[in-house]
DNA sequence: GGCAGCACGTTATACGTAACACCTGGAGGG
DNA sequence: CCCTCCAGGTGTTACGTATAACGTGCTGCC
């Protein structure tokens, strides 16, 4: 063993296997067929295994101009949804031998840096959640690769935004389907929690909501806004219950605000289901962790992610991907029940 | 306007600025103090700033021999806890315009793959988390560059990796607080629901509660092992808390696990805090969603991320960077009680 | 007045890869 | 017997950057 080799390239390779650079290029790469022989080929692979040798990718960025790699813009980590629509992305981007580089927009790293320091490697495309559309912004100024980079949009106003592609989730008939289900049980004073967030998404559960309701012959519903998080989901909610005449369910935008809603109710001395019935949105896992466990939709956060990287990938590749619409389904717990006679 | 330019290289803005593009080379890296003059350094970054020349940073990479990125392996992207390190890990490597990318490692993306098509950029350095361990040897397998890339261990016991540098917490000392709490409560019959993931930071927990216990004269605790989630929680929580005579208290290796035992407690009729106290470990989200709000232990997610970062930069500056243990604290929340007399 | 030396740049090169254009020896057709 | 053609490669170049090595004119000093 010689001291520590300062990692071998593809002459390297080339030179082991008797041939020139361009053969182990050709091979490697896979367009060999035709052009070079069967043996020659095994014996470049067979050395390149032998020497570790692995292709550099900046030189291999440098000379294509591309790397292979999407930016994958969301609001923030901590959340478990677009943990798994990471997750989904990936494993579309592995199979098209792709990487997927985060960039978590607001927190933390202030909205003042370019969002590209984060995600160093030069980029190919950005899907990005509409959620995150403050930093979107800055992408485009940042501009990066002459300013238009490809990019798909999750969850996003149809038509608002350039983008080369879209995915959006059925949320208008998610929201529909908790509206059936507690109109259903008998409900008409209906509440809305609803998420201080500008968004489309959440501007749509909205605006279905109330549609649903009023196509029913329901009232509007009342509505308070808050923050993504319980302390400011509860302080919200207690407003709503403590409003007369109390409504008979809750629907929330998330889950979280739903926990909100869940001790606002304790503290009132109000039972979950039997007082006042509640929804949440997006089942996170802390959806079943409630008590009682929580009725709430589900979002396909992997298939986002998936249908988002295969829709840039269609952009790269030429086509026009349009627009996705996953559906959504509503997941029956035990947070709902008729409401209390009276 | 011509037709969308081709992008703007180093020599497009030395022309522009009537200079060599060495010379924009120089000034754009700020290594032009006394080899050219500010009027010409201005007017270099005056035509940069016109023609928004971005570097490319693949050529960069390709010169350098340098990525200033670091790859951070996390067990999985469905935790608050490594969010919040990815983002202390951020913040700080974005301080030294260094980047992080995210390799999750278990699920989804088999193990099979590459680490390295995750993150396809080359690398500078990793930091992993211990609870990641097996993707590490596919790391280190995997070699990248020619096998060496300096490594930093998060929550690893020490002296039992080849890495440069460790970042642990002080999850013996955060394990006693909670110990003494109870045992200040007057408990003595302590369970254990530990968290069934190979990792030192765990097996450290379960060292620490039997050593805090036998230390204070009790007897060690009862345990079940479950995997990370509320469901597997409850099973183990229930073989737990139908034990006799019964345990007046539990102590959980996550979060999660205590969410498991909140339903198990309520499931036999038991109260918490008041029948039976439950501890938790992390402080999620989740912990103040509970009812009662749950006594866990805070780990500073963030301090982690960015003393890993920090300990890698000094490595790839040549220090030695040793071993940091952070303090963890103790909140207490509504979930223990004296326990039940007789 | 000549020469050292500085201030201010420039020229040239290499990083490792992909891919275009070219070469060559032998088989097959006329 | 010569020409063509193809399989099976090789030589060369360019990608955009950082940096080592090398000019040049001017100032000041003896």
């Amino acid at each position: 063993m010689s001291t520590s080799s300062p990692r071998p390239t593809s002459r390297d390779v080339a030179k082991a296997a008797g041939v020139s650079q361009a053969t182990v290029s050709l091979v490697l790469g896979d367009k060999w067929r035709g052009r070079v022989s069967p043996r020659t080929a095994d014996a470049v692979r067979a050395a390149a295994d032998r020497l570790g040798y692995r292709p550099n990718l900046a030189a291999r960025s440098l000379r294509t101009g591309s790397t292979r790699t999407a930016l994958l813009v969301v609001p923030a980590l901590t959340s478990d949804f677009f943990a798994q629509v990471h997750l989904g992305a990936a494993e579309v981007a592995a199979e098209h031998d792709f990487g997927v580089v985060l960039y978590p927009s607001p927190e933390g790293i202030g909205p003042a840096r370019d969002p590209f320091s984060s995600a160093r490697a030069a980029l190919d495309g950005v899907i990005a959640s509409s959620m995150a559309a403050e930093a979107l912004t800055g992408l485009q100024r940042g501009g990066l690769q002459g300013g238009g980079l490809p990019l798909v949009m999750l969850d996003s106003e149809p038509g608002s935004t350039p983008a080369a592609g879209t995915v959006n989730l059925a949320i208008a008939d998610g929201i529909r389907q908790v509206a059936d289900h507690l109109l259903g049980l008998g409900h008409r004073r209906v509440a809305h929690l609803a998420a201080a967030v500008p968004s489309w998404t959440f501007d749509e559960r909205a605006a279905s909501l109330t549609r649903a309701l009023t196509d029913a012959g329901a009232p509007p519903p009342t509505r308070r806004a808050a923050r993504l998080d319980v302390a400011d989901g509860l302080r919200a909610a207690l407003e709503l219950l403590e409003a007369a005449p109390r409504p008979t369910a809750v629907v929330c935008d998330d889950d979280l605000l739903a926990a909100g809603a869940y001790k606002a109710a304790r503290r009132l001395g109000l039972r979950v289901p039997e007082d006042v019935s509640v929804t949440g949105f997006d089942d996170l896992p802390l959806a079943v962790a409630l008590e009682p466990e929580l009725t709430t939709v589900r979002l396909p956060a992997r298939e986002v992610g998936a249908a988002g990287m295969r829709a840039l990938l269609a952009v790269l590749d030429g086509q026009d991907p349009g627009t996705a619409v996953l559906p959504v389904s509503l997941v029956r717990r035990g947070s709902c029940a008729p409401p209390p006679s009276g």
